[in-house]
RNA sequence: GGCCCCAUCGUCUAAUGGUUAGGACAUCAGGUUUUCAUCCUGGUAACAGGGGUUCAAUUCCCCUUGGGGUCACCA
């Protein structure tokens, strides 16, 4: 049996990190059984069309590594498939035209709940005679069709979950086709998963207990029945379902912000398994290739930023320098300042250890780029005073001017001369370091001293020492 | 509320009818160090509760409790 796992997004305008786990675990799992992955765009609400969704989710399924070998099918192009479908569930009594408006059905809904009954539509349409029917379409009276959901009970297997039964009683006669003609999910994701030949539907777990109303229209058409795994939720920190109430859902603002596709496609894919029992960081090879269903867990997983955040930095810290500023190129675009490429390089160098993300690289390089004011109370150790912290300045500002121009192009001879004088004088570190680290970065924590006079160059360093020479008077 | 699902450190997870219940993030304490970061070492921390089954249950079964999902002409 070839494999055809599908991706089957209503169009939204943004992937929801759930959608992506969603996507990448149908991936994984049409990749790894040599099989193909189907892109399908749900769109039958009119009412919530975003225009430019289907291109913009095209283009991040690919950014992630996720492209769709088919597809995508757009369901709003498939109108005449889901009506045929119907006419044959009319044709064998499985469906009923139903005439009720809005209002009647709300106000059946508040009855019922009044009543504390469970709410279903009551049937009244189905009781309609032929001719009652003929006429009232006759007279284009707006309508809809409805499933007759039969009595008994309805069993499926879950790959995850296994068995699960549910009393069709509990089943509403879901509308199959609204009155503009479209179909709803219920309808449509039937008709297309079979017409497309889909042998694994893998989506998220809100979806379980409508599985019923799948299984019913798979028996009332003859179609063979897919095998379905349901994946838990993904949780906000309150373990409610994921939502953009409590932070950001769109693997969109996990890009803008710095996040590599790597790291969200990793750190996702171990939210519901763990392959091996000691390691958190896998290739996406590694993934296609160790991804088992029958791993995945059966409850929900919270979303852990701060997790996130180490596992992006681990990712940063593998790339090179070159490879890093060619992936932070978006972030510097944004801030409008142009900088110096070998001095970038040479933040980059030193900061890379410090990254959480790529837009932190940006930001620190704008930094360095400013020119500082800071208290001049950081300039002076714990363990000594201004009078001390000025002397060493004035005196490794003598140092510093005197050492060679090409000498600032090498860490270690910088701090060859550093430690030189401070060996010369028999001071403490802390007396002749601290004071020059703060001094050159404005900062009570910043990198060390040599790394920094490396970062700036002879000029720079001078003339950041003079300003806190000045400013210790 | 009806129905369905779920339950291992704070979080993500591993394993097992007999283990000191493992790893990672976070956290805490130390080391390296002028500070920060990196790195290294170590610590705190979990089988929701109650009944069974069994020589033995965290593991199998039942109940309770807790959490979640779903009840649209939205997906």
């Amino acid at each position: 049996m070839n494999v055809v796992t599908r991706f089957a997004p209503s169009p939204t305008g943004y992937l929801h990190v759930g959608g992506l786990r969603t996507a990448l675990y149908s991936y994984l799992y049409a990749k790894q059984q040599n099989g193909t992955f189907i892109l399908r765009i749900e769109d039958t609400d009119q009412a919530r069309l975003v225009p430019g969704a289907v291109d913009a989710l095209i283009a991040t399924l690919k950014t992630m590594g996720l492209p769709p070998d088919k597809g995508p099918y757009i369901q709003s192009e498939r109108l005449e498939l889901y009506r045929e479908h119907v006419q044959r569930l009319l044709d064998k009594g499985d469906a009923y035209y139903c005439f009720c408006t809005k209002e009647r059905l709300t106000a059946l809904r508040e009855e019922q709940q009044a009543m504390k009954s469970p709410m279903k539509y009551d049937r009244t349409c189905l009781h309609l005679s032929k001719d009652e029917i003929a006429s009232k379409i006759a007279a284009n009276e707006p309508h809809v069709v409805r499933l007759l959901v039969p009595e008994g009970k309805t069993t499926f297997t879950d790959e995850i979950r296994g068995e699960i039964t549910i009393d069709n009683k509990e089943v509403d006669d879901q509308v199959l086709l609204k009155t503009d003609g479209f179909p709803t999910y219920h309808l449509a994701v039937v008709v297309d998963d079979n017409d497309m030949s889909v042998t694994h539907i893998i989506r998220g777990d809100e979806w379980i207990s409508s599985v019923p109303k799948h299984v019913i229209l798979y028996n009332m058409f003859g179609f063979t029945l897919p095998k379905f795994a349901h994946l838990p939720l993904i949780l906000n920190p309150d373990k409610s379902k994921l939502s953009k109430r409590q932070g950001d859902v769109a693997v969109e603002d996990y890009l803008a912000k710095g996040y590599l596709p790597e790291t969200l496609t990793n750190f996702v894919a171990l939210l519901g398994f763990n392959p091996t029992a000691d390691r958190e960081i896998y290739s996406f090879d590694e993934l296609v290739q160790l991804f088992d269903l029958s791993k995945i867990n059966k409850s929900g997983a919270v979303f852990d930023h701060a997790k996130l955040d180490w596992m992006n930095g681990m990712y940063l810290r593998t790339k090179s320098t070159p490879e890093l500023i060619a992936l932070a190129k978006p972030f510097f675009e944004k801030s409008q300042v142009s900088i110096d490429p070998s001095f970038l390089e040479r933040i980059c160098e030193i900061e890379k250890d410090r990254l959480v993300t790529l837009q932190d690289l940006a930001d620190r390089a704008l930094e360095y780029l400013q020119s500082i004011e800071f208290d001049p109370a950081i300039l002076v150790w714990k363990k000594a005073d201004a009078t001390d912290a000025k002397m060493h300045l004035v005196a490794l500002r003598q140092v510093l001017e005197k050492t060679p121009d090409d000498m600032f192009t090498d860490r270690i001879l910088l701090e060859a001369a550093v430690k030189k004088y401070i060996e010369e004088g028999s001071y403490q570190n802390g007396n002749v370091l601290w004071p020059l680290r703060a001094a050159l970065s404005g900062k009570e924590k910043s990198p060390n001293p040599f790394e920094l006079l490396w970062i700036f160059g002879k000029q720079e360093s001078l003339k950041r020492i003079d300003h806190a020479v000045s400013l210790l008077k």
